[in-house]
DNA sequence: GCAAAATAGTTCAACTGTGAACATAATAGT
DNA sequence: ACTATTATGTTCACAGTTGAACTATTTTGC
């Protein structure tokens, strides 16, 4: 008997999940090389956008909030928002309830950037599914937050 | 007319496509972290352990192709390799008819290493998968496939 | 043959994201 | 009321990735 076929049979790149995923992170990576590159040219890193969009749909959102959303450190959202704000695209409050957070709210301006680099972004998406029917695409998300899902319950 | 609600209509979050691809950035995350996590204890990197996984199947690939295959700069893998091989997972040889090349090959210490650590990372995916169908799996690796396709088309 | 262009790998400075340690403020337990 | 615990945000040192500039080698075009 054939060790060196045992071993391969056992070996993960047979194994259809395994290979699937794979497919996912390659294109999850390109995908994101592409919004970088399409994000480019309005000055925004992909980072500043999933700020921008968060706070569009939750105004008033604080830093610790904003970090769980987007699964960051809070460090990082320390780090990334001054820039935002001196450029003006958003705006810090101290609550006045509770002295220690910062309601975040973005300006018209930000608004503005936002929605032009949601054209962009949406843009690319669309391309990147335009190969996959309706009903593919919902099988999909579906399959991905179940994901998420199975990997939280440990 | 209401502009407000016009806007909203073509916001991007009621778009189904876009909807789903942020479920399955949000699944990739998750699941780049859980590998990190669960390969910490084996003291290897992902970015190393896809190393070996390329080198296990491409046994004599130049730095040049490792990088490609990898989608990373040249220079990371300048800075990867070194470290792995002080220890003693590959070897670094010069090729002889191209004294630019070096030729990477895994030890019998780097096989051993990437079997255990393919056991972790292959049950992390296996889980991961394990709420998708065999039909939904593929289903979901062509689409993954389409569209890497459909990005390099430009 | 030989200059010019291309290729492999390295170095370096810049930029991100991270987690630990910290300061301040709020809440709970007594 | 008052200590202990928890929570928010900041700072800082560190590690990973990148792209441009560089060296060394090979290939191309004439």
């Amino acid at each position: 008997m054939n060790n060196k076929q045992e071993l391969s049979q056992s070996l993960p790149w047979d194994n259809p999940r395994f290979r699937n995923w794979v497919a996912v992170a390659r294109a999850c990576h390109a995908v994101e090389r592409a919004v970088a590159v399409a994000l480019a040219p309005l000055d925004l890193k992909p980072a500043q956008l999933d700020v921008l969009m968060n706070l569009y749909r939750h105004p008033g959102m604080s830093q610790h909030d904003l970090a769980r959303k987007l699964l960051v450190g809070r460090s990082n959202i320390t780090m990334l928002l001054p820039q935002m704000e001196k450029r003006k695209l958003l705006k810090r409050e101290g609550d006045a309830k509770d002295k220690r957070v910062l309601r975040l709210t973005l300006t018209a301006e930000g608004e503005k950037l936002l929605m032009k680099a949601l054209k962009v972004h949406s843009a690319l998406i669309e391309k990147a599914m335009s190969q996959s029917t309706p009903a593919e695409c919902d099988t999909l998300g579906d399959q991905m937050r179940r994901v998420v899902e199975v990997l939280n319950t440990d």
